[in-house]
DNA sequence: GCGACAG
DNA sequence: ATCTTGTCGC
């Protein structure tokens, strides 16, 4: 798939952080996105030096894998949290690169919105390949909530410096939630019903970041051990 | 100063 | 994110 270049990545962290508030200005609210065709997921596994960023496209209706991509390579940026988008955009892209299939909506294992310039990895990602992006982080960053109800689809909003910023969403009844956010082209009313949308019967996590999940950790195993 | 802090 | 086995519970 293409890329549109945005900016490098050799940058200074105030560098950064005025990119981050360029990228603010920038977010659009679109309608709902009701029958997507092919939705990606993306996320990351590390050890030592390395990373290997694995993108598995699904069929949005069958829930089927259509497409699988890895790219295995240095990781050049420490993490610092609110950058974590400068340190797996790099790999991201790069498989992204390999993309056959045209998806309509891309998945990220982070933050969108909810991040304190409103500009978390999966917004971030959404300006280099101009696709609808939604964040699903498994644990709180910023903003303050209401806890959701116990029951599955139960969900409270998250809101910072008076906005609302993102939803804590129960995946499933009894279970800790997820951290639910706009990315960008998109709402979150949507990105939330995309969510549950690909909920399984007994994972927390969504399908579409948790079949990368998987795929990336295990081949973190083989290559780990290997050395 | 103290505590928090996506992955 | 990663280091790590068994174990309690639905």
């Amino acid at each position: 798939m293409n890329i549109h270049p945005y900016h490098s990545f050799d940058l200074t962290v105030s560098q950064m952080q005025e990119i981050q508030r360029e990228l603010r200005k920038k977010i659009q609210e679109t309608p709902d996105i009701n029958q997507p065709k092919i939705v990606c997921g993306v996320d990351l596994s590390y050890w030592e030096d390395q990373a290997v960023a694995v993108i598995t496209g699904m069929d949005y209706a069958t829930k089927e894998i259509v497409e699988t991509i890895t790219y295995t390579d240095t990781v050049s940026h420490e993490y610092i949290p609110g950058f974590l988008a400068f340190r797996e955009l790099p790999l991201f892209l790069k498989a992204w690169e390999q993309l056959k299939l045209e998806p309509d909506i891309v998945f990220f294992d982070g933050n969108g919105m909810l991040h304190p310039q409103r500009a978390g990895l999966a917004t971030h990602a959404s300006f280099f390949i101009q696709k609808p992006t939604i964040g699903i982080a498994k644990n709180h960053f910023i903003g303050t909530y209401d806890p959701p109800g116990e029951t599955q689809g139960s969900y409270e909003y998250i809101r910072d410096q008076g906005e609302i910023v993102g939803a804590v969403l129960r995946t499933q009844t009894g279970i800790k939630p997820v951290y639910v956010s706009v990315g960008n082209q998109i709402n979150l009313s949507n990105a939330i019903d995309l969510t549950m949308h690909f909920v399984g019967k007994h994972s927390r996590i969504p399908e579409i970041t948790r079949q990368p999940d998987l795929l990336s950790k295990k081949i973190r195993r083989e290559l780990q051990t290997k050395r």
